[in-house]
DNA sequence: GGTATAAGTTACCGACTGGTAACATACCTG
DNA sequence: CAGGTATGTTACCAGTCGGTAACTTATACC
């Protein structure tokens, strides 16, 4: 599923074994530099130029180490995923064993990175904006990501016992979404988004077979 | 890249004057056009000539109607807005003195419009996301519509007689929104916004004062 | 019919962007 | 030191995009 048509298949970007042994200091800079702006200013408004600048590197260094900017954009993409599931994960993985909790955790950490500065919603969501043109690959990741988060959402209202865990499920989602959403919106701690754990947590409670307190 | 050469598509290439009465026809065919565009494609996705062409005219005349791509940019913003709110009071109306039922018909009609092919979520809100630059005149006026829909679901919370009218007020917002950017990923009726009715109806029991069956 | 105005046509400009060629330099390793 | 590898530098190409000039044609209205 996850195959990599871009030529580039570096999935581990720390100290490794590389061919000649030398690290690729220009390469993760200019990535690294790629993502931030990327996400700060959105795809369409970043260009090569700039990014490579940026690293303190120059456009012909940035071809070396990508095929394209289609290739440093889909690379981009999948790191932010990784990033995301990571983070996902770790917000989970404080309630071992308690769906519920679990699902409340996911939108503290949530509201919490909500409350960065530079927080400007969800990465792959935004880029599903931007890339509006056809059925190409980036296209495709972002759906098979967003079909990724649902069904975890699923499975966890399905793993709390909820009655109707597809509902619940989706429910979830789309709090979660659009909290993402209106923070591209709303500053810092402002928005809407602060009212998505009451939310969530009425919703689940709605969803549980009846329980004593 | 599927530069798709536009082909001409005048409705009305007949003999005889175009709608007669009409004043000035090339710039509401182009504003029209270009709102289609706009919408399907994003605004950095589609140019001037591009727009022009599709509208069976040229950039020249575009330039004559318009000052600048950005005085069009921002009049779509403005029409997409003007068009949101009719939407949104003709939903509204149809249960006057009903604060619940109107927030459920809202969000019937959002879903009876997500089912839509060409429903591509919130016009404002996915030019938000293209709109990174800075504090320009586009940014604001998201803004300001952004924070007018949610002032209108506070109200409503209100009028309903919830407690913590605000919380339930945001919470739809991030509902609402939510469906507006999952419709972004996921075709037609498959998507979680499905449920979103669900969610809006247990958030809003959840927040009204006991009242019996 | 004649004239003002709206609209189409062609050509062009400057800026920018993705992408490449050719060459020069650093650096690490054998 | 030799030599390969990674990187920097400059220049350039082709395409696109926003925007304009100058001219021609069609339309409307008196």
């Amino acid at each position: 599923m996850s195959s990599d048509t871009t030529g580039i298949s570096r999935d581990d970007c720390g100290p490794g074994p590389l061919p000649a042994g030398g690290k690729s200091r220009v390469r993760d800079r200019i990535f690294e530099t790629a993502c931030e702006l990327f996400y700060r200013h959105g795809i369409h408004g970043v260009g090569v130029d700039a990014i490579a600048a940026e690293a303190g590197s120059n456009k012909m260094s940035f071809y070396r180490s990508f095929a394209s900017k289609d290739a440093l954009v889909a690379e981009y993409l999948r790191e932010q995923e990784r990033e995301y599931w990571a983070w996902w994960d770790a917000a989970v993985a404080r309630h071992p064993d308690d769906p519920r909790r679990q699902v409340e955790a996911l939108f503290e950490a949530q509201l919490e990175i909500a409350k960065s500065n530079e927080c400007r919603g969800c990465a792959l969501g935004n880029a599903a904006a931007e890339i509006t043109d056809d059925e190409d690959e980036l296209s495709t990741l972002v759906r098979a990501y967003k079909d990724k988060v649902r069904k975890r959402l699923h499975a966890m209202a399905r793993a709390m016992g909820a009655r109707d865990a597809e509902v619940l499920g989706d429910a979830l989602m789309l709090l979660l979404d659009g909290g993402y959403f209106t923070r591209l919106i709303f500053p810092l701690g402002s928005g809407p988004i602060s009212a998505a754990l009451s939310a969530v947590r009425t919703l689940i409670e709605a969803h549980l077979p009846k329980s004593p307190a």
